[in-house]
DNA sequence: GCAGGAATAT
DNA sequence: AATATTCCTG
């Protein structure tokens, strides 16, 4: 009984992608913040590198202030500027916003539990800057919540449950995304093929079951996160900008166009990573690193 | 050697 | 606590 039976839910996920149109005016802001900062230089971009503006990783580890030159770290520090950045330096730790987290949780939940691994949840997500590793410890957490879901909605069905803060922390994150159920207690959907190789199947397939029962079993845990303690403002003591956008490795047959997402200039004392949330104000909680942080922007309802 | 997964580190 | 890195295994 199931009325939202849609059986191409690809055409659906990719209508709610952003166009490249619709994305934020991300041109200066993709600039090498690394170099631009180290040279005293604004941001912008002289030269717009054709085809190279994905990833602006910059990865730089002075902190160095806009108008503060570094003052420690070997000053002979150019970082590889161009294709290289993207993976010769090291870039900012990835926050996972919730959108980035849907990405995360759609492409899992369409790939099941058989697909499901870092490799094809990247290529799935098509987020461009997304590493293997990133995904897979976003995996590996992403796993240890859902089978803590399925053994406390088992266990304890009437009693209170005692959360731990950090369990607490996690919904934050992932109990505010659609649990596509088919992960938790069967495989994959029934894909057994290629699933995530749609891009280059024409025929695709039209299986897809998501947000099923998991509702229930979240209701017991929502309690915590309507406050809207959403300081997810991941500091970066440095404040540095870090461009993220869907990958555009797609398709011939102009499948779908993915789109960037707009990209979070998050800065010591800047509230600019507040997504539009419930009322996440602006729970200014940084934490007072020094650290640079890769931010997804919400670039439209994706939800 | 690559990729997944758990352990461990930051 | 959230991610990143490392280690081990297939």
């Amino acid at each position: 009984m199931r009325e939202e039976e849609e059986p191409n839910w690809f055409a659906r996920w990719e209508e709610e992608l952003p166009r490249p149109e619709e994305l934020m005016p991300l041109s200066q802001s993709l600039i090498t913040s690394d170099l631009a900062l180290a040279f005293d230089i604004p941001t912008q971009n002289p030269s717009p590198v054709p085809g190279l503006h994905h990833l602006g990783s910059t990865g730089n580890q002075h902190s160095a202030s806009p108008p503060l030159p570094a003052d420690l770290e070997s000053p002979d520090h150019s970082a590889p500027v161009g294709e290289d950045s993207a993976r010769t330096l090291k870039r900012p730790r990835l926050v996972w916003t919730p959108q980035l987290h849907k990405r995360f949780v759609d492409a899992v939940a369409h790939l099941g539990i058989k697909n499901a691994v870092p490799k094809t949840i990247m290529q799935l997500m098509s987020v461009d800057g997304l590493t293997r590793e990133n995904v897979a410890s976003h995996l590996q957490k992403y796993r240890l919540y859902l089978k803590r879901m399925q053994g406390l909605s088992s266990s304890n069905a009437g009693p209170p449950v005692p959360m731990s803060a950090a369990d607490a922390a996690t919904e934050q994150l992932f109990a505010s995304n659609p649990i596509p159920h088919p992960l938790l207690g069967r495989g994959a959907s029934a894909l057994g093929q290629e699933s995530f190789m749609q891009f280059m199947a024409p025929p695709l397939l039209q299986h897809h079951q998501q947000m099923v029962a998991a509702a229930a079993v979240q209701q017991q845990y929502y309690h915590q996160r309507q406050m809207g303690h959403f300081g997810s403002l991941a500091t970066g003591g440095g404040g540095y900008d870090h461009g993220f956008h869907t990958r555009g490795a797609l398709p011939p047959q102009g499948l779908h166009r993915m789109a960037a997402s707009g990209l979070g200039m998050v800065r010591p004392s800047l509230p600019a990573a507040s997504n539009s949330y419930d009322d996440d104000d602006d729970v200014d909680s940084r934490v007072g690193g020094g650290r640079r942080v890769l931010t997804l922007f919400p670039t439209c309802g994706e939800d």
